[in-house]
RNA sequence: GCCCUCGUAGCUCAGGGGAUAGAGCACAGGAUUCCUAAUCCUGGUGCCGCAGGUUCGAUUCCUGCCGAGGGCACCA
């Protein structure tokens, strides 16, 4: 089986980033590299790169150092020495850097790195002068992302499955975009189609009821009850003009009055939880450009259409899809599909570097046929990542509330927004990895107290700018800088911890996009403001001594960038009071 | 039936070829003369679903099975 299904995010060279101002691990891994040519070229073999399967990682356990290699593990069998005897003259070599403070060889052959705490200390200085960028790198080396997220029809208002893909969306185009590749966000509006007319028919059964009519509601037209609303601004604007002519001569105008009041309801939705898009795509422009026809007649001149029992079948199986796919019916009806492999088509020939779909879990079995479509018109599947989102279940004291988009029961964004407010709502959705499912729990998420993740590090945020401002007022720092500062003074277990931590960003932003995956963050985040709050209750940040205050309002204040900065890729506040 | 995703602490979930597997919640106890107690500290539990395989090493990768969810339209 092949990866049509997307699977580990981006393939991205991860060897030349001397663009970036380099943190403590890529610092250490280019020490080890320099230590590892050397060894191999003293041995005559040229040029090695270092083993694919090597790991340069964050054991659990201190004693093994900030970063432990296993170097020497994987480079036996070609080196053809003992895995122990590798790491040895690896550690001989890496002990005259003024980058480590010990290097040992452990267990195995691991090689463990001690980073000197002096090193550390300086880096402090270095990330609070990068202050709002610090956590961005050119990994991404500025390639074009096409985000298409969200996406749903405007036949009803956004629910909180749609409020997951939104927040999942936005944030990975944030992160995205940190870490140096340029960002497109788009909603694409299926506007066309037997949905629309059905659409625009339960809005016209509903006006005439509103008159008392009695009508004949099927069960497969809209239910919700802002069919109704729209239905009432329309007698509100319109009165009865449209209550004796028959649906067919009006339909037009309630499709058209339906879609433009359920799309600018969606707007607002996003728009209040701060998600913004660059570009809405009508889906008509498909359809009126003919872009579907063309697709569809380029994709049958390279023989990848053929015809049968009436229709136009898109050979997908000839790229890996289970089955083939119609395109038009026999009806002469284009398909969605259709309609999808011209859109995508579109998106290609945009020339972006990468195109990122997030869809509702229940699609996944789409995508080889969209991966199959693309590939049919010489595209690389590569080309295409698809982040599926599962399921929020809404949970309320305890007890799960029951959705069902059928029955018009669901519970919408707008409720959960109006409840619990757009930063609790926005780092729920971001606290799991987007393909497992997410309990929501409402009772939590309102609540204001250390059970709550959103506040736990939105406090930490306010605590920190709360000492920074007293420090202000005692005239501390005026300057706002910290010229001269002696970071020797930060000694603790508590100091070095929030050093290596701090330190860290840079790297989990870069992990987070490369692997598309937003929750990193979070984590992240719940960690840093945890090392915060619990060097807060054992340590002073102002007191007597000038030179620890002035050393300490340095590591104050760098926290304090950080998480605004982290805050700012899951598009969360970063409060000042709380 | 076939395909996809998932199975880790009481609950919700991270992690992931590497050394003693983590967090939050829940539960219990404690901490405030002092920068925000929306905080901190202390308590412990895991056949990492089951069985094989790959290797120096598997909870992680592969295969099978069991269990949960989802997908398998000339629907959108």
């Amino acid at each position: 089986m092949s990866s049509h299904h997307n699977g580990a995010g981006l393939k991205i060279k991860i060897n030349d980033r001397l663009k970036d101002i380099l943190n403590m691990r890529d610092r250490a891994l280019r020490a080890l590299g320099d230590a590892f040519r050397g060894l191999t070229s003293a041995k005559g073999a040229h040029e090695i790169q270092l083993p694919a399967s090597h790991q340069l990682m964050q054991p659990k356990e201190r004693i093994h150092g900030d970063l432990a290699s296993n170097l020497a593990l994987v480079s036996a069998s070609c080196l053809g020495r003992p895995p122990r005897e590798i790491a040895a003259s690896i550690a001989e070599v890496l002990r005259a850097d003024p980058l480590f403070e010990r290097v040992e060889v452990a267990g195995p052959g691991f090689i463990n790195l001690f980073i000197s705490p002096r090193c550390w200390r300086e880096n402090l200085l270095e990330i609070y002068r990068q202050g709002a960028s610090f956590g961005t790198c050119q990994a991404g080396e500025g390639t074009k992302v096409l985000l298409e997220f969200v996406s749903a029809n405007p036949t009803g208002p956004l629910h909180v499955g749609h409020g997951r893909g939104a927040a999942v969306g936005d944030s990975l185009g944030r992160i995205l975009k940190a870490a140096g590749f340029e960002v497109e966000k788009e909603y694409y509006i299926n506007d066309v189609g037997n949905q629309m007319n059905t659409l625009g028919a339960s809005v016209y059964l509903r006006y005439q009821e509103l008159f008392g009519r009695k009508v004949d509601f099927p069960k497969e037209y809209y239910q919700g009850d802002y069919i109704t609303d729209i239905a009432k601004d329309i007698v509100s604007a319109k009165a009865d003009a449209f209550l004796d002519k028959p649906m067919g001569s009006c339909l037009d105008f309630f499709v058209k009055t339906a879609v433009d009041d359920i799309s600018a309801g969606i707007k607002k939705d996003l728009d209040d939880f701060g998600v913004s898009f660059d570009n809405w795509f009508s889906e008509r422009i498909i359809h009126d450009s003919g872009l579907i026809e063309k697709t569809i007649r380029e994709l049958s001149e390279m023989g990848h259409i053929y015809e049968e029992d009436g229709a136009l079948w898109f050979r997908a199986t000839a790229f890996g899809d289970e089955k083939d796919r119609v395109v038009r019916r026999s009806n002469g009806v284009l398909t969605y599909f259709a309609a999808d492999m011209a859109y995508h088509r579109h998106k290609l020939e945009r020339d972006y570097g990468l195109l990122v779909d997030i869809w509702g879990a229940d699609h996944h079995g789409y995508v080889p046929r969209v991966k199959a479509a693309i590939k049919a018109l010489g595209y690389a599947e590569d080309k295409l990542k698809v982040l599926l989102v599962q399921f929020v279940s809404l949970m309320e004291d305890g007890k799960t509330k029951s959705m069902s988009t059928r029955s018009g029961e669901f519970v919408t964004l707008r409720e959960v927004l109006d409840e619990v407010g757009r930063d609790a709502a926005r780092f729920m959705f971001l606290t799991r990895k987007s393909d497992s499912h997410l309990d929501f729990d409402l009772t939590l998420a309102k609540k204001e107290g250390q059970e709550n993740p959103v506040y736990y590090v939105q406090y930490a945020h306010a605590r920190l700018c709360s000492i920074l401002k007293n420090a202000e007022e005692l005239d501390i720092n005026p300057a706002k800088s910290y010229d001269g500062v002696n970071t020797d003074l930060l000694a603790t277990q508590e100091d070095l911890d929030l050093l290596k931590h701090l330190d860290a960003f840079q790297q989990v932003v870069r992990e987070s996009a490369v692997a598309l995956e937003p929750h990193r963050i979070s984590y992240y985040l719940t960690e840093l403001a945890g090392l915060f709050h619990n060097y807060y209750a054992k340590n002073r940040f102002i007191g007597e001594d000038r030179g620890l205050t002035f050393a300490r309002l340095l590591l104050a204040d760098t926290t304090r960038q950080v998480l605004e900065n982290a805050l700012g890729l899951l598009g969360v506040s970063a409060p000042k009071q709380m």
